[in-house]
DNA sequence: CTAAATTGTTACAGTAACAATAACAAATGG
DNA sequence: CCATTTGTTATTGTTACTGTAACAATTTAG
């Protein structure tokens, strides 16, 4: 799954536990809904559990809920709970040795350009939240 | 390669061409002054070529030399030239049949976010500039 | 005209990454 | 003890990527 796939299909899976603020829900079920393969999205969730945002229940009758209002989950720490790496981290050609000077700065130019470039998304996602995006799209 | 090596590799191509105004450069030259493979610098060069940004010449002491003044050709421009798609296309998991209505209006949300963000990034790399970039790391 | 040099493109083998699924241990509650 | 469910690992097939080589087309020098 790409960075950006993880994302929405993790907020998919929250805006459907969302319905169902005190039942938790199987891995079936939301998988099932949104259209996912279950054992993908458990590991998904699983991942958000670890981050507090999602509460899992094992065993019979378990599942998953969300562990917090949906106006206090943001889409920066999903996407950072569901990726390891920083929010859209972008790749440079990394030196091999025969790199002259001038080839190396400009990497280190691309370092700091899409460090920019992440936190400015970052900035941009942490203002939207799953209550956000429920209003958009009810 | 990816699409941000790509960029960073161009850019450097770029920057050796900007040292010899009036020669043409072969792609051996270049590729061994950066660290690349010669042949996949070519497909760069030539797609460059095809945007007016080099200038090629075939041929005994053919190469490549830069088409425009360096504070003429940006970052934004580089990309679309050496990239298919748009600039740091991000991806949402698509619609399968099965997939309920939320789920849908949560990809529409995700594609206008995506858009948002890279029409932010091209306008960033519109306003640098191979001159920028050859005054930060002279 | 011939030969050498160079780009532009295709092909290819090897590798890595990815997707989708299956499988199963661990945990839980009845 | 048994059924259920998560959490994680393994498997399998496929796709994508990487680095290289090869070669036709083109151009110029001599």
């Amino acid at each position: 799954m790409s960075a950006s796939t993880k994302l929405s299909t993790a907020v998919k899976a929250l805006s459907f536990l969302a319905q169902f603020p005190d039942n938790a829900r199987t891995s079936a079920e939301i998988a099932d809904s949104i259209g996912v393969n279950a054992s993908k999205l458990r590991s998904l969730l699983s991942a958000l559990a670890k981050r507090g945002i999602v509460h899992t229940i094992k065993g019979k009758d378990g599942g998953f809920k969300l562990n917090r209002n949906c106006s206090e989950i943001n889409l920066q720490e999903i996407y950072c709970g569901v990726e390891d790496r920083r929010a859209f981290h972008l790749d440079v050609h990394t030196g091999i040795p025969a790199e002259n000077n001038g080839a190396q700065k400009i990497n280190l130019f691309f370092n700091d350009l899409f460090s920019e470039i992440q936190t400015d998304i970052e900035n941009k996602m942490k203002n939207i939240s799953i209550q956000t995006i429920l209003n958009k799209t009810a």
